[in-house]
DNA sequence: ACACCAAATGTAAGCGCTTACATTTGCGAA
DNA sequence: TTCGCAAATGTAAGCGCTTACATTTGGTGT
């Protein structure tokens, strides 16, 4: 066959050529390598040099052609547009590489057909397992993965039930101080400003957590409106919200939101916490530092990668690892207070 | 040899497994997937129906190891964190995938290191092709990348005379509509908090062109800190720098460390832009939406992930692709204003 | 000094795919 | 109908590596 190398120059060197250089045979090149224990450190010490005189570089796509292994795993994130899901994914590359693994990435832009036919060439590429993000996902997906046998962890949303393990937190639980605190503070009119529910559990469970925690204090909404995520957008959106219904609190599916929502009462001349409050979700770097300090709910994104990674080598290495939920907290700063009073 | 498949179930189907159940060799099966049109339709139509009904996916290590060509590209940046970088790879993604190119994505930290570590797990991966954010990188690691005839591309830095191919902007030219607004609008006491110019030529260039734009003017920088990319960092130091020199204007190297600086600026008290102007670089999502607006330097993230690619498919491809300059531009928003009179 | 056995090494068969080269097929021209 | 040739298909040799299994080696006990 050719021998297509890159462009013309000489061939890499193959185990082979260290295999002469050292003369030995390539097993035993191969062995030094994979297993140590199992080659006589003379025999180890003349390899090496052989390798080092070769230049020799491991051929993946070999070893995983004999293997079955490509110490890669895919991810496969809504976008790297939202800084809480780069932090996340770089908190699990960082992992992932320190454990010997490498990283597969591809985003989806929240579409379904699109995370399909990402998950497809991440099942060809063979990588050794996927990370996805939340729980909603095509079943046709799930079962090509599970047909190629790929670990597959959820992170973002907890569900004890599903049928893949997540590494995550529960969106819908984590609304309920939010709407708890609002309340304290005399709000009755409160809308939400969430992020596109359709094909997006995350963004249904947060609206499901504050509709049932007004609820239970014989509330509801008084106006809820989805966007897509984006600064713009929310502004938006934010600004006929309060035109439309002055609500005196917003909640907001994501910081990225929330900023859009501050950004539309600022413009309206609106004083926030005085006139209207604002919470976030996310717990951006950025909302603490802009004043007043964002009041927003802080997600585990680092930590989440971290776990959600760790998970993956287990579940690789054959362990079984548990589903993991993990908290979140309501950071309260600037942009809530108490409610205005109401004209009625 | 064993079939160490993921756990133990029905192997995956193989060409073979394919080429049988259509009553053909796999060369014919082979072809019909890579060169449909030396494959008659009725032959072509019965491979298609065995594929489906074998539900045949391709193993592509094996594709690898006869073509040698991975379908891949990898690409090493310093940190996601960083939500301009994390916008940069996204586009970069995006059009890598459109062209039928898969991502394996590394954060070096800002690690030079890291960085070599990470590029020769890529070459043993055997990318068709690898990105680099900047020019400053370890000798060693471009001469393994050329050694392995890797296509590279660097970006976020443009440098014609460089070695490797770059896709970015000028920052050091960038500097000085900076410099010439803050001129222009009174203020000769200018520092600049800078990121950590070691091993980063961006925070370099960008420093080097603040100087030479004042030097023009005949002033020079009143002051100048390094700092790690963090807003809390970046607040602490511009605490610092604050007290310390008080500049009427200080120059960020990135909107991180701006918003940082903002920050500060607001614990202390000192009014914005009326006590102290403030300038980023980059122009963030956020940057534009925090009141009163971050004047900033507009960097063309999506654009320039979007060319990068294009760049390194044209090189995969065979064709040499020539450096390529964007733009930056100078965005003027409410950070930025006169210099409060100076008690002299 | 000799037999024995574990440790070390070698041999060679794949892993699933591509592709040069050989062979067969189908079709129009004669 | 037959020949000739291009188009279609088949055959089989790798790609670089791992690993069962076979063989050799070297140290131990007697």
């Amino acid at each position: 066959m050719r021998r297509r190398r890159k462009l013309d120059d000489d061939p890499a060197a193959t185990l082979e050529d260290v295999a002469r250089a050292a003369g030995v045979s390539v097993a035993t090149v191969s062995r030094a390598l994979n297993f140590p224990d199992l080659v006589r450190e003379a025999t180890k010490a003349r390899v090496a040099e052989a390798i080092e005189k070769t230049r020799y570089t491991p051929h993946f796509a070999a070893r995983a052609l004999a293997t079955n292994r490509t110490h890669t795993v895919g991810a496969i994130i809504p976008t790297l547009n939202n800084a809480i899901f780069a932090r996340g994914v770089n908190a699990f590359e960082e992992t992932l590489r320190g454990r010997g693994f490498t990283l597969l990435l591809s985003v989806s832009n929240y579409d379904a057909a699109t995370e399909h036919l990402n998950a497809l060439r991440m099942i060809e590429r063979g990588v050794d397992a996927v990370m996805l993000i939340g729980i909603d996902h095509g079943a046709e997906t799930l079962a090509r993965l599970s047909a190629a046998n790929t670990p597959l962890v959820c992170t973002w949303s907890h569900a004890p039930d599903h049928p893949a393990p997540t590494v995550g937190f529960d969106n819908h639980a984590a609304m309920a101080p939010v709407v708890a605190h609002l309340i304290a503070h005399g709000h009755r009119r409160i809308a939400m400003l969430a992020g596109i529910t359709e094909g997006n559990d995350r963004a249904r469970a947060r609206v499901a957590g504050v509709r049932d925690a007004l609820r239970q204090s014989g509330l509801s909404l008084a106006a809820l409106r989805e966007v897509r995520y984006g600064v713009e957008e929310a502004a938006a959106a934010a600004t006929a919200l309060l035109c439309e219904e002055a609500p005196t609190a917003i909640i907001c599916g994501n910081d990225v939101i929330a900023h859009g929502a501050l950004f539309a009462a600022h413009r309206l001349g609106h004083d926030v916490p005085g006139a209207v409050s604002i919470v976030g979700f996310d717990d951006l770097p950025l909302s603490a530092a802009m004043p007043p300090g964002l009041t927003t709910v802080r997600v585990p994104a680092a930590r989440m990668g971290r776990l959600a990674a760790e998970h993956l080598v287990s579940q690789i290495e054959g362990t079984i690892a548990p589903s993991r939920a993990l908290p979140t907290e309501l950071v309260v700063r600037g942009t809530t207070g108490p409610a205005r009073p109401q004209k009625a």
